[in-house]
DNA sequence: TTTTATTTTCAATAATTTCTGAAACTTTAG
DNA sequence: CTAAAGTTTCAGAAATTATTGAAAATAAAA
């Protein structure tokens, strides 16, 4: 198959799954786009080979600068702006990660830790502890998945997760 | 706090956070409530405490029941059916878990096996051989990830998971 | 059976999110 | 400085997704 032609059916999945998971799906292609190519590559390019709006690519190229998930690079002899992946996956995984408990996991984080803090009046004594249990449940449960996130954000070689994984299964 | 309220708040933040990862703001809502309810409830209370139409109701419960994240339940000379959520903090993030999994990651690991498996022609060498390299680390990636999350589903104790932490850290 | 309660379906509507494109702005070259 | 190249912004359009509500279907009771 032809680079291009594979480049661009990753680029289709990849941004399939990033509409599942709450990200714009020109995001995740252009995102997808510039992990396949090894060097920077122009917003002129990125456009053509997308069929996408020189908004649209400006405005994700920013977004995706913004997670670190890319870079501005520039070109020697070259006016323009070229723009270069984070090739490394574990890297890449930790921006994400970073951008995303930043912003969805923190509040419920924080609203557990009130609510765990507050006396609950009214309702029968079975609703007040099962609430408060739950409470307490799900403020366990996201907090192992946080220390779990930093734990894999650690690990910058796979032999350690590997061997982690095997001794575990 | 009246309880009813606390619910209520924990209802609204759990729904921000679902349409942040692509569920349906109700869904997550509707699913919110219930979990801080420790028995059956109707249909007729969901719409009323939450203030949503039967048909989202309706829909969004049938969806729960087949994430496996609630149960249909009768209950003794009632007509109605109830609905109840798994209270098993555990077992909720394992029906989520294969949920998302069968729907999103699956496809992505298949597109990457069958390209791991194709020849790729055109581009440079340099082209070539940085394609294949990110494929492959994004295929091992993705698997490590799939083992992780078989890994923290067969967990049934907290205890085990937290001392796996304390050990890695 | 007929009536009444309850559930389901789905076309239409609403809400939200994403994308476009042209104008404004900024930077660099001449 | 002026002109050209490149970048950013953002109001409106388009696309997508979620929700409603009323009618149809189903199930239980009388």
């Amino acid at each position: 198959m032809d680079l291009e032609k594979a480049r661009l059916e990753f680029v289709q999945t990849w941004g399939n799954l990033g509409t599942a998971w709450g990200i714009p799906r020109s995001m995740a292609q252009i995102h997808a786009y510039l992990m396949m190519r090894p060097d920077g590559v122009s917003t002129e390019e990125v456009m053509e080979t997308l069929m996408l709006s020189r908004g649209n690519v400006n405005t994700n190229l920013r977004e995706l600068i913004n997670w670190r998930l890319i870079d501005k690079v520039s070109k020697l002899g070259e006016r323009k702006d070229f723009y270069k992946a984070k090739h490394d996956i574990t890297e890449m995984a930790q921006a994400i990660l970073d951008q995303r408990k930043k912003k969805e996991f923190l509040p419920v984080q924080s609203l557990l830790i009130q609510l765990k803090n507050t006396d609950i009046t009214g309702g029968t004594d079975e609703e007040r502890s099962h609430f408060t249990q739950m409470i307490k449940d799900l403020d366990e449960f996201v907090s192992l998945l946080d220390q779990l996130s930093d734990l894999l954000v650690k690990m910058n070689s796979n032999m350690v997760f590997k061997r982690m994984i095997k001794l575990l299964s």
